[in-house]
DNA sequence: AAATAAGTGAAGGCACACCTTCGTTTGTCG
DNA sequence: CGACAAACGAAGGTGTGCCTTCACTTATTT
């Protein structure tokens, strides 16, 4: 009983814990996940140095906010395996996470971005895993391109991260026109000339890994 | 006589001037448009105020750096006019452009971002209206879906930005296969599903104004 | 060769973001 | 209720990038 008293936090400890996860949800998603710390402490109405206790660096507050945007794209991915039609599924599964990206500029930026963190790294692996199948059962099924892969839904997101870096702001459904063209090129039955390669897994990874791109 | 001398600058300062130059091509290239300046002084190994005295504040040697590969493009888009198939015209063109962005950082982010001063849009504006024209062209030839815009255009880049962003130093092949997935929808003969509208001339003109993206 | 206009670079002021320290306040438990 | 551990926040130190100032140097002109 101690143990579990000593674990909790304070009342007022866990009511400011709770508005600097607000701020900041609300901060990663409208200004990215560069936004300064002293700007999300002051939108909780905290002093900086209270976010800093709890929250030992911006990786911690990171993988405290993005590990339920992670569970979302977990879901979405698992979800999809369960779809009747796998065109559907594939292209539902496309839109869905290109339009999580949209709506937050964090999830943007971290699906697109390697974490030296296992909570966020394990959800991430796993979504993928099912997206793998989701994309293979529509390759099966005939109706998704032969040489589609995995990392292209990473180069996909990719893609979708810098129209909307340009774009979310004043033209905030112009992803959408670039989703439907990419998934028009994805129809198997649209097959033209060769593509060149995808990059390998290894590459793909240290891309994602390296220092955030632009930001 | 006194006049033009007075325009020239001093021996000293015009090798100066050459010195930052170059280290300003190289700094745009590897590090983009927002590498302190400082550090193109440290490169071109001259004194950051004379950097300054030279070129007032950044605008200015982006201008100037800039200048040479606007004056590229507006040849490519160019040349693409004279091309004889105009289907190979448009997706050349395309390659070609993405690839500019690919060699250069600094013209990737150049490319979707619009900036205070008619030296780098006016070339722009006049290399927008060839690309409007190959576009043209390739879709009365029949091979180019009808509803590509030139505004497409401009999303392939902001699509291609995002991609450089993250893979340029570990995957550098991989736009390649981002632009033939897209180019792989664009020809005429594999349209699909109608696709969402592009987004409004003004509003990616908004889009490109804005504070630069990401950065 | 002297006069002078132009150029140079060391040093510093400003703004911002990160992160820490430390004296004060406040829940919580006996 | 009183004591103490925990939490709070004002203030400050560090680092970095922007840009300017000013005392000194150097190319050019006559």
């Amino acid at each position: 009983m101690e143990a579990c008293k000593r674990r909790r936090l304070r009342r007022d400890a866990e009511i400011n814990r709770e508005r600097i996860m607000t701020a900041a949800r609300v901060a990663f998603r409208e200004r990215g996940l560069d936004v300064p710390l002293e700007e999300i402490a002051r939108r909780a109405e905290v002093n900086i140095a209270t976010l800093y206790r709890r929250f030992p660096d911006r990786e911690a507050l990171i993988e405290a906010i993005l590990a339920d945007h992670m569970a979302d794209f977990v879901e979405a991915a698992e979800a999809a395996e369960l779809a009747d039609d796998p065109w559907e599924a594939f292209a539902g599964l496309v839109e869905h996470v290109c339009g999580m990206q949209a709506a937050d500029q964090g999830v943007t930026e971290a699906l697109t971005t390697c974490f030296p963190t296992a909570a966020l790294e394990a959800p991430r692996a796993r979504a993928m895993a099912a997206v793998d199948r989701v994309i293979e059962r529509a390759r099966r099924a005939g109706t998704l391109r032969a040489d589609f892969t995995g990392q292209d839904l990473i180069l996909i997101m990719m893609a979708n991260a810098g129209v909307l870096g340009s774009t979310r702001c004043t033209a905030p459904q112009a992803w959408r026109r670039l989703i439907g063209l990419i998934l028009d090129a994805c129809r198997a039955d649209r097959v033209g000339p060769p593509l060149p390669p995808a990059p390998s897994t290894k590459d793909l990874q240290a891309a994602m890994s390296s220092a955030r791109p632009q930001r």
